[in-house]
DNA sequence: GTGAAAGCGCTAACAG
DNA sequence: CTGTTAGCGCTTTCAC
C-alpha cells in the first residue's frame, strides 16, 4: 500500500492540504512556515512518500501523455519500416513531449472499441496523427474528435485546415534534387514514386481534387514537372513518370522501362524506392552511378547503408517531430496559438549515387 | 464538458451504479432488467456518454500503460538508431500490450525528478527494460522499484536473477554462423566488436565477474571461442579479436589489420559492426564476400540494404518484444507465472556476404 | 433488480 | 500561515 498524503500529514502533525502545499505547491504565492515545511518534509522523506500521479491526473482532468498515432490507414505502420521514417520522427515526438513534462503513448492502430472513442478514448490529452489514411470514414471520426490535434507529414489542407500541420517544403526540396542534376549534366530525369496515382475512390467531402493535391507524392511529382518545365536545360528533354506498383512483377517491368530509356536520372519520390531501383538495378547490372544516378528524398541513415551511399534531400525529420510536440502541447495548455501550418526547409545531402556527366 | 455517468442515469431515470452496470459491467452475475437496460443505453448513446478513463484507473489504481525504458545507460538509445534493432523490439513490445488492453509509454529516460521516483514515478503498471546500464547506481534504482519489471535483451543473471528476462540464444547463434562459415569452407574466422571488452569500473556487488559474463557481448564472444576449439576443423586454426574503439582513427586501424590479416572470414558481434566493416573494406578496395566473407548478428531488414546483402544471425526481436510485453502484463495481473528467462532460439539468414571457399 | 453510501488521493476555494 | 470542506467520476458493498 503506497503512502498517502493523509499519511505524511498525520505523521508531521499537519493536514493533508500543508503537505500538499510543501511538496507539489509550484505557486509560491502561498507561503508554509519553513519549521513546518521542514517537519513535513522529514515526514515525507521518513514515510517515502511518492505523489500519486494518477490521481493528480484524475483531479486535473489530464493524463501528461500524448498520442502517437501511427497507422490509421490501411496498414499498421511499423517503427520497423524500411527507411526509419517513422522512428526517425518519433524520436523529435519524444524529445519535445519530455522536455515539457509529456510522455509519448504509441498508438499503431485506434484506441477504443467503438467509432465513438475510436479516437481518443481518454488516454491522452492530444494526439499527433501520421499516416492516415485520408478516406471518408477516417475523416468523420476525426471531426468529432474532441482532442487537440497536430497533424505530422501531412498538409493541413488535406483536412481542410481544421488541424495545425507540420510538414517539409516538398517543393523546394524536389527544387534542390533537380538544381543539383541538372548542375551535374542531366538532362533526362525520371520521377519514380511507389503509390498509386489517386487516392481511394471511396473519399467524399472535402473535395477530393483538392486531397489529391495535398498528398506529398503529388506535391513532390508536381514540383519536378515544373522544374522541368521551368529550366532551359530541359527545355527538349522528355520526364518519364514510373508509378510502381506493390505488385513485385509490375514492379521490375516498370523499373525495366526505366532501365531501357535513355534516361541518365532518377528521382525517387522517397529513399526506399531508391532502394527498390538498386535491388533492380543490380540484378539487372545496371551500374549506380555510372550508368543511372538516382537521387532520394528523406535522407535517413537508410542512405548511407545503401552501395554507393544514395544522395538524398534531407527532411528534418527530428526536428519536425519535436515541432509537432511542442505545438500540440501549446494547444493542450490553451496557449495563445495561431500556428497553421509550419514547413521545415529541406536540406541536400550529396553521397555518391549521382555521376557527373 | 464530458458527459458523466450521472447524466446519463438521470436522462434515463435511474441510479448511477446501473449506468455503470449496464455499460461497463463484465461481470453478468448481476443482472439488470432488459427495458432497464435498453433505456439506459439510450440514454448514454443521446448524451454521447464517453466513459472517463482516467476515472476509472484512478479508482482501480492502475494505468493500463506500460513503459519501455530505453535509455537507463550512459546515452538515450534513439528509435532510429544503426540497425533498427529497438525499433524491432518495440513493434513487437506494442503488439503484446495492445493485444492484451495496455499502451505502451515510451520512455527514452528516467521519469519522475527525484532518484526515489525516477524509475516508476506513477505513470505505468510495469516496466520493460532496455538497454540499462550495468552500474551501480542504475542497480539500486531497480532494486528498490517496486513495480514488475521485465529484462529484455539483458539476461536475468545480470541483476542477480531479480526479474524475469528476454534473451535470445546468443550462444546457439554463433553456433549457427560458425558451422556455416565452417561449412562454407573458412578455417580462419575472426570475431569482431564494438564494445570495450569490460563493463564499467563503477560496478561493485553483485559481482563484476558475473556480470561481465552475462554480457551478450561476452557470450558471443565465449561462444566463437568454444566453436573454434571445439571444432576440428579449426585445430590448428587461430582466432583474432578485433575490438573496435569509439574513436575513427583506432577504428580504421584496427579493421585494417583484418584486412592485412590472413582471416577469410569476419563474425560480427551485430550488423551494426558489420555495417562498419563494409565501410572500410570499400574504402580499402577489399571485396566481400570475395576477399573477406562477412556474418552479422541480428538480422534486421538494415541487412537486405547492404551491398551485397548481409548473412546474419537472426533474433526473433519482434516475436521477442511480444514476450517481454505479455510477462509483463501477466505479471500485472498476478497471474501465477514462474517465468524466469525465456531464451528465443536464433535463425541464421544467408544472403550474400559469404563466399564458397 | 435497484439504489444509497462511501471512498480512491489529491487540491481549489474559502474560512479562520 | 493553517485547516475545513467539498468534489473530480467511478465502482464496490451492502441494504432494500
Amino acid at each position: 500500500m503506497p503512502v498517502t498524503l493523509r499519511q505524511v500529514a498525520a505523521l508531521a502533525g499537519v493536514s493533508p492540504v500543508v503537505v500538499s502545499r510543501v511538496l507539489h505547491n509550484k505557486a509560491l504565492s502561498i507561503h508554509v512556515a519553513d519549521q513546518t515545511a521542514e517537519r513535513v518534509r522529514q515526514a515525507a522523506k521518513e514515510l517515502g512518500y511518492r505523489r500519486n500521479v494518477t490521481a493528480v491526473n484524475f483531479r486535473a482532468k489530464q493524463t501528461m501523455a500524448i498520442g502517437m498515432l501511427h497507422g490509421m490507414g490501411s496498414a499498421i505502420v511499423p517503427l520497423e519500416g524500411g527507411t526509419k521514417y517513422l522512428a526517425s520522427l518519433m524520436d523529435g515526438v519524444i524529445g519535445g513531449a519530455f522536455s515539457n513534462g509529456y510522455s509519448v503513448l504509441l498508438c499503431p492502430q485506434l484506441l477504443g472499441n467503438t467509432p465513438v472513442d475510436a479516437v481518443s478514448d481518454g488516454r491522452c490529452d492530444g494526439l499527433i496523427l501520421f499516416n492516415v489514411e485520408l478516406v471518408q470514414e477516417n475523416m468523420d471520426m476525426l471531426s468529432r474528435c474532441t482532442l487537440p490535434i497536430v497533424l505530422l507529414h501531412t498538409p493541413a489542407c488535406a483536412f481542410g485546415q481544421s488541424f495545425p500541420s507540420v510538414v517539409c517544403d516538398n517543393e523546394q526540396g524536389i527544387g534542390l534534387a533537380m538544381a543539383h542534376l541538372l548542375e551535374m549534366g542531366h538532362k533526362r530525369i525520371a520521377f519514380i514514386h511507389d503509390e498509386p496515382d489517386d487516392l481511394r475512390p471511396t473519399l467524399n467531402p472535402p473535395t477530393p481534387s483538392e486531397l489529391l493535391e495535398a498528398s506529398p507524392q503529388r506535391i513532390r511529382s508536381r514540383s519536378y514537372e515544373l522544374s522541368t518545365r521551368g529550366s532551359a536545360f530541359l527545355e527538349n528533354a522528355r520526364h518519364l513518370h514510373l508509378g510502381l506498383d506493390s505488385s513485385d512483377v509490375i514492379h521490375i517491368r516498370q523499373i525495366d522501362r526505366l532501365f531501357d530509356s535513355d534516361y541518365t536520372a532518377a528521382l525517387c519520390f522517397h529513399d526506399g524506392v531508391a532502394g527498390l531501383v538498386y535491388d533492380h538495378a543490380a540484378e539487372r547490372n545496371v551500374r549506380i552511378p555510372a550508368d543511372l544516378s538516382v537521387v532520394g528524398f528523406d535522407s535517413t541513415s537508410f542512405c548511407d547503408g545503401l552501395r554507393p551511399p544514395l544522395t538524398s534531400v534531407f527532411q528534418p525529420l527530428k526536428a519536425m517531430g519535436e515541432k509537432a510536440a511542442e505545438i500540440l502541447v501549446s494547444i493542450i495548455r490553451e496557449e495563445p496559438n495561431e500556428l497553421n501550418e509550419v514547413v521545415f526547409p529541406c536540406g541536400f545531402h550529396i553521397r555518391q549515387s549521382v555521376a557527373r556527366l
